[in-house]
DNA sequence: GTTCATTCTTGATCGCGATCAATGCGCGCA
DNA sequence: TGCGCGCATTGATCGCGATCAAGAATGAAC
């Protein structure tokens, strides 16, 4: 993942990588409470994650898709914090975090990466934070579509149509509304003609409109 | 901060620590957009950080107390990401990155406790997700409060006494409220004889009521 | 001590999104 | 092909928290 090594460090980084796994549709990749021992970088595929709090709430903490790369939240507590879930027939490379520590110990440009990585990720946390408290639900939806269109974009996917992996019910889940709430949102958004929806089929006919509909009074 | 180190390593952790810095308050630690060099170790005082997005929302993501750091989500783009304010007279450790970075290469008890720490970070993000997206109003109160009173013990201090440091609009802002409806609640609370508060300080009457408090129907 | 601005509290009303409910649709499976 | 279940849509109503508004308390400046 990282650039700029040596071929003799590029030798090294790729004995980091253990195991591919495949993992059906459905299927937890790791369940909150298992010990964690490894990151996973997703190959190929869609996931969630999803923590359950102990009065058994449920959230939705975010959507994965190639080239991201999962588990961070288990280094603290040497358990992992979350549950993460196959939305389609996916598979992962096993990075053993032992190794990638030895390693970014070795080679400063991976060592730096891992970090950049994790404090995207803290980063990416505090965007949904203010869109939790901060947006209303069409502003939120907007926003979660330009997202993904945003990274489907960067993976050399269409920016405008693309199916979504996801049920209205976590889509809901990850936005803080109800699945009737979403299903409403995205009516709208058909009616007022910046997109259409069949089912889990998005199409996006106007990217500028959506995004102006992430901010107030539009 | 690591512990189970050796006299030598510990040594080479102390010269880590660059010049203290006195922030009084009201005034930034830093702010968005700042090119980012180093964290911060807040030796004694009071933060908040804030997001602030293109189309103006202010959003608190968190605040800070004595013995945790800031900065974090700086280091994936090099520049802050949000801006840290003091909200008392406090005092920093200024930890020149760079300088972390070489010497968690040297010691990896170092390195795996920077790991641990920016993992902690992901997984309280995720927590206050959690917060915003499926808690109600009183709810998400009695959660902030139980979890600054763990806090304020875990540093020796009473944890049914303290003095909140924030007003009530940055207590909304973070919990993704308006101030009314944080006031409200506080009465509320006060009314139900789990605490009482006379403008910034607090104090819990029944703890474990106030913990119960933050699951739904009760 | 007085002034003034900021912060907080409380009341009244509104509206967004939740909730409750019914129906429709699509897909896997027999 | 037809059945059944999970998922989605849409309507009607409710209620929590936002909003608007007024007034009180606090504390900093001088």
């Amino acid at each position: 993942m990282p650039v700029g090594l040596s071929d003799a460090e590029i030798e090294k980084v790729d004995t980091l990588i253990g195991a591919r796994r495949k993992i059906p549709r459905g299927t937890p990749l790791y369940l909150s409470g298992e010990t964690f021992q490894s990151l996973f970088a997703i190959r190929t595929g869609f996931f969630k994650t999803e923590v359950i709090s102990e009065d058994g709430r449920e959230q939705v903490t975010g959507f994965q898709m190639a080239g991201e790369l999962m588990g961070l939240d288990g280094i603290g507590s040497g358990q992992h914090n979350c549950d993460a879930r196959a939305l389609e027939d996916s598979e992962v490379c096993v990075i053993p975090f032992n190794r990638l520590s030895e390693l970014s110990r070795e080679i400063d440009t991976l060592q730096h990466h891992f970090h950049k990585v994790m404090s995207r990720e803290i980063v990416r946390d505090q965007a949904v934070m203010m869109l939790l408290g901060t947006m209303r639900a069409e502003e939120r939806l907007a926003a979660f579509l330009v997202n993904l269109s945003q990274r489907f974009v960067s993976r050399g996917y269409s920016a405008t149509e693309f199916n979504l992996r996801m049920t209205r019910e976590e889509i809901g889940s990850y936005l803080g509304l109800k699945l009737e709430t979403v299903s409403r949102g995205l009516s709208r958004l058909q009616d007022e003609g910046l997109l259409s929806v069949q089912n889990k089929k998005i199409r996006i006919h106007q990217l500028d409109a959506l995004k102006r509909a992430m901010s107030p009074r539009c």
